[in-house]
DNA sequence: GAGATTTGACCGCA
DNA sequence: TGCGGTCAAATCTC
């Protein structure tokens, strides 16, 4: 009785703060549609106007649970831990490439991510004397278009909040999904896609002497960096985003670059800036994106 | 049920 | 032979 009526109550309280998350979230949502001018930068635009509508999801969905009226959303499966080998694998299972099956083909187009393109996760390694393992992405549409676009995300051992990415390979598919559906402008949208497409060394602006056999820039200081900084003493959580190297390219592949990023959902933003927009324009941009707290 | 993620196995290269 | 990159079945999420 008294466990029920303790139960009842702190899904009633749950039920409240619940309530009160998704109004503020409706009102922050209502806030970036109405701040939705062509000055601010679409990305940033993007990813906080889906960020409350992803927050709006949540507290629907967990609402629908508290009500309890019979009418709301089960809860989900419990997350089993990993199997074993022994259990998953018990013998040797022979390739299906291998044996000339097809590959399925997929239409995925519900997956926005951070840089205009659609990636698939489809490894993780643990790398020898680094302390956090890489994980490997490659271009959703690498069956579907032949898009053979790559990319590696490793965590910094220097500074764990911050991640290394690394792009391999020419973008053909020509899917800057997330940016058109978004309704990016046309010409952000060329930039966006061109240069990601673009194998063209020379846009950086330094020297293409200055790689070497794919080894870290010669410059000792990141060649750019932004950490953003306190106002007023008072806690504030911030993004840091600096770029710290630049790789020759493998051969046959196309140029890449390190980008360290405090949050990989942000990873859009110092691509952005090294292929395009260095220089003052750049930080004008950053300026504004300074202004926005994530408390 | 479709599609994404996880993760051990496989494979190529140095 | 060891390491890093990729594959693909199992599992998870929606």
């Amino acid at each position: 009785m008294a466990l029920a009526a303790s139960t009842g109550q702190a899904a009633s309280m749950a039920f409240e703060l619940v309530s009160r998350g998704r109004e503020s979230a409706a009102a922050l949502e209502a806030l970036l549609q109405g701040a939705s001018a062509p000055t601010a930068p679409p990305c940033f635009g993007l990813q906080l106007n889906e960020l409350a509508a992803q927050i709006l999801r949540c507290c629907d969905r967990a609402l629908d649970a508290l009500q309890g009226d019979g009418g709301g959303r089960q809860g989900r499966k419990r997350r089993l831990p990993p199997c074993t080998a022994a259990q998953r694998k018990p013998e040797f299972r022979p390739r299906v490439l291998a044996s000339g099956a097809e590959m399925p083909t997929r239409v995925e187009e519900r997956r926005m991510v951070e840089d205009g393109f659609m990636w698939r996760k489809y490894g993780q390694k643990d790398i020898q004397n680094s302390k956090y393992p890489r994980e490997y992405f490659r271009c959703t549409y690498k069956y579907d278009k032949g898009c053979m676009a790559t990319r590696q995300v490793q965590q910094s051992e220097d500074d764990p909040s911050l991640y290394n990415v690394a792009y391999f390979g020419d973008h053909t598919c020509g899917k800057g999904s997330a940016i058109t559906t978004v309704g990016y402008d046309d010409e952000v949208q060329k930039l966006l896609v061109n240069n990601f497409g673009s194998s063209s060394v020379s846009r950086f602006p330094w020297p293409s002497s200055s790689f070497g056999d794919n080894v870290k820039s010669e410059a000792s200081q990141p060649l750019q960096a932004l950490c953003l900084p306190e106002e007023g003493g008072e806690h504030r959580e911030k993004v840091c985003i600096k770029v710290e190297s630049v790789t020759a390219p493998p051969v046959g592949l196309s140029s890449s670059a390190n980008v360290s990023c405090a949050s990989p959902e942000l990873e859009a933003l110092p691509r952005y800036f090294n292929w395009d927009c260095f220089g003052e324009s750049s930080f004008d941009i950053i300026n504004e994106f300074i202004n926005i707290d994530l408390q």
